[in-house]
DNA sequence: GCAGGAAACGAACGATCGTGCTATCAATTC
DNA sequence: GAATTGATAGCACGATCGTTCGTTTCCTGC
């Protein structure tokens, strides 16, 4: 990896870092520059605008994501227990910079329509995609219910995620994580095959 | 209502429809008299720190927040009838700016200390009492039974509404309203009593 | 209708915002 | 080791940020 290309990693990083605690809007090019040591304009010349920077820090932050999360669960055996290390490491990675980017970003920027909007909303599909795509083989397994929807499956599965977020970096709450898991037990449950 | 009052309500009217899209975060004085062909001065006076504005912001969105959602709720007759009154209510405002605000607000401040937060924190936990209230009420009619977790109940139904604020801003998308009222269901159901 | 107080304004503050230039410095290629 | 490319720094720009101050205008209670 080049010098630059190494920079720009850590920059990425950092600023991940620092979005994920105050928004992408409150990511600026001043104090990131000051984090990392460098001077404004040689850390913008990176990235040459902003927006280019949200977009890479959100590419940045899907594939830590990835790495984190996603991948790792592949590994387990198709089906359930597949989606189990999926809501595992998801659940885990509460405290996760990349991951809670994703949920401030998609409030962040809902309501602000262009490119880096655009990013979320294809972010989102692919893990969605991802999650149906475990609970048709759950379904071919023999696991799942042939009548169930995976992607009502997959939002509903994020619901419980979005709320564990809440509970747990808000609210601080104790309980977040056996609520969580009593709830995905829930969807679980409510997917199996209908016996007779 | 004194003038000051009433201008005062005019400018927490605006901001919290601007906050609900930009976030707290990207409300700024500036932009908000320009909006109300103020000058930057004159509105500031009202609050004399933007912190301050920030709460009251958050103080106005509660009273709409409630006026519209809670309170309606109520006059339903307990138990049951009143949550569904409630999710109704709710599930309505996705589009109102209120209810967004809170939505935003907290994944916006839940990495950052001060009284925004503990605001949000105690609002939470006033909505949350609510819910928990009325469900004791329906274990009292018998509508629920009596060892589901009053809390554990608000909780999932935050979790439903969060995934159905982001399903249906981010993704727009048209199956929002069956998926969170059949998760609503569901919810329901699990509570009910266990025959036998 | 006048006095006194509240409300709004205009101008300015220092700081910081995102974004350009130009120059210097380091790294890579022959 | 010289030449070339790419990375970083310095400086400046206009704009806007939150905030303060002094003045003016409006409202209100007598």
């Amino acid at each position: 990896m080049s010098k630059g290309a190494a920079t720009r990693q850590a920059v990425l990083a950092e600023a991940t870092e620092v979005a994920s605690r105050l928004g992408l809007g409150g990511l600026t090019i001043g104090s990131l520059a000051a984090r990392l040591d460098m001077s404004k304009s040689g850390l913008f010349a990176h990235f040459r605008s902003k927006e280019a920077l949200h977009l890479q820090v959100l590419g940045y932050a899907r594939d830590a994501f990835v790495a984190e999360v996603v991948r790792p669960a592949l590994r387990a055996p198709r089906g359930e227990a597949r989606m189990r290390a999926l809501f595992d490491n998801w659940l885990e990675s509460v405290n996760v910079a990349a991951a809670c980017l994703f949920v401030s970003a998609s409030t962040e920027f809902d309501d602000q329509p262009g490119p880096v909007r655009d990013q979320l909303v294809a972010d989102h599909r692919d893990l969605s995609d991802v999650i149906a795509q475990i609970f048709r083989t759950g379904i071919a397994e023999g696991q799942f219910d042939e009548a169930a929807d995976p992607e009502r499956f997959a939002h509903d599965l994020h619901s419980v995620m979005l709320g564990a977020f809440h509970s747990r970096r808000l609210l601080n709450d104790p309980r977040t994580d056996t609520w969580a898991r009593q709830s995905f037990e829930a969807l679980l449950d409510a997917a199996r095959p209908k016996s007779g």
